[in-house]
DNA sequence: TCTGGGGTCCTAGGACCC
DNA sequence: TCTGGGGTCCTAGGACCC
């Protein structure tokens, strides 16, 4: 992990990224409203955007809005692909990236003028290298905190290009809504209404000590800062991700007990594959539910040593399930997840230690079989028609190129 | 507006320790 | 025997982001 020493901090951000791939690669779908994903929109090109189609929304209200959109698959790999060339291209501007997501990261260009012009002429260059050699629009904010770049980003798309200069930060941040905050989404943006705050400069006016009384500590000390243009945070290179989880709604349909084992044992296969992939091991297994009426719950468990194994992930799982299961409502279980935290980095060196056990201490694990045992255990039990059903679960999730490194 | 799948961070209470 | 304050870890829930 490396800590940058000061800005001008770019923030790159890729239009409707997913639509966007599907237009570069299929030129009858440029110029054209285009949906991704079927059951939800995951993504929609800007002219579905223009008919009101949002991420997230339902694919038949989706449908309803905007009767002519091409609706298409998702195809993950393709992104995935996408996202790395774009991201060489952020390698090749400058050592100090920051991965925010599949699609954005924070650049910083500090000191460079020297070598590669003013932090704007970088971010031209940028934008025309991701046109050239990928093949898809990309929006720039450019400058002097993250957060800035980031809000310049989202007022400048799509396709564009904003700076904000030291002397103009107040006049380009106060008269934007409380929603163009980092962090303020509709909770909190409910809150500050009740209090009469609906822009940024309203928030700036307004008391520290009111605020956090009104959102809690971190979160009205975050904001009171933010309004005011202060941001100290740094672009930090090589995070490390903290989790990994698979989840699987259910829709409207109850589930008997053995197919929710099924999912389960699915859902487990899949997180701790990625973990051994990743070569990282876990403490902490949570299972997450979902009930009808779109109560959540969830139940964790830590374990002393930190394990990449199925077999006994999934054993907790079971175990995890059986107690959440009760105090789900009547109505059944619509969605179940499974997510790994507490990840160890010395995973990687678990799997290269010697087999034999240490004489002493207790972190060596065994290498991870890759025999999957857990699986085995559901076909003994349901037959193999479960584990084909089981395995349908590991659709196009492409390859480990995660959000953030491992 | 009837809601997918992948994440991050914060809060609050309880257990436990010094 | 009762009490204080500080710290860490775990669990559960929630807000938010793409």
């Amino acid at each position: 992990m490396f800590v940058s020493n000061q800005g001008p901090i770019l923030h790159a951000d890729l239009d409707a990224f997913y639509a966007s791939v599907e237009q570069r690669d299929d030129p009858a779908l440029r110029g054209r409203p285009v949906i991704v994903g079927g059951g939800v929109v995951l993504a929609c090109s800007y002219e579905a955007k223009a008919r009101g189609v949002r991420s997230a929304m339902g694919g038949r209200q989706a449908r309803r809005l905007c009767p002519d959109a091409i609706v298409v698959p998702p195809r993950m790999s393709a992104y995935s692909a996408a996202s790395k060339a774009v991201f060489e291209v952020f390698a090749d501007t400058t050592p100090l990236v920051e991965a925010l997501s599949i699609d954005e990261a924070f650049l910083d260009v500090g000191g460079m003028a020297r070598i590669a012009g003013s932090p704007v002429h970088i971010a031209e260059r940028l934008r025309r290298e991701v046109a050239d050699r990928v093949g898809l629009p990309i929006t720039v904010g450019v400058a002097r905190t993250k957060f800035l770049a980031k809000v310049a980003s989202a007022v400048a798309k799509p396709d564009g290009l904003l700076n904000v200069p030291h002397n103009g930060e107040s006049a380009f941040l106060h008269p934007l809504p409380v929603e163009r905050l980092w962090g303020v989404g509709k909770v909190t943006a409910e809150k500050l209404r009740a209090r009469g705050l609906a822009t940024v400069g309203q928030v700036a006016a307004y008391d520290e000590a009111d605020l956090i009384s009104l959102l809690g500590p971190a979160t009205g000390r975050h904001l009171h800062a933010l309004a005011h243009h202060r941001d100290r945070r740094r672009v930090v290179t090589g995070r490390r991700r903290r989790s990994i989880g698979a989840q699987h709604a259910l829709g409207p349909r109850g589930r008997t007990p053995e197919e929710l084992d099924i999912l389960l044992a699915a859902l487990v296969d899949r997180v701790t594959r990625r973990l051994r992939r990743a070569e990282r091991s876990a403490r902490t297994i949570t299972l997450r539910t979902r009930a009808a009426d779109y109560t959540r719950r969830t139940r964790s468990y830590t374990v002393l040593q930190p394990t990449t194994d199925t077999a006994e992930i999934l054993s907790i799982a079971r175990t995890l399930l059986a107690a959440a299961l009760p105090t789900i409502h009547d109505e059944g279980i619509t969605l179940i997840g499974v997510a790994l935290s507490n990840l160890d980095p010395e995973g990687a060196v678990q799997l290269a230690l010697p087999l034999e056990a240490p004489a002493t201490g207790a972190r060596h694990r065994p290498p991870a079989t890759g025999l999957d045992t857990a699986l085995d255990s559901v076909r003994t039990r349901f037959g193999s028609a479960a584990v084909t059903r089981a395995a349908l679960l590991g659709r196009d999730v492409g390859p480990e190129v995660p959000l953030l490194p491992d």
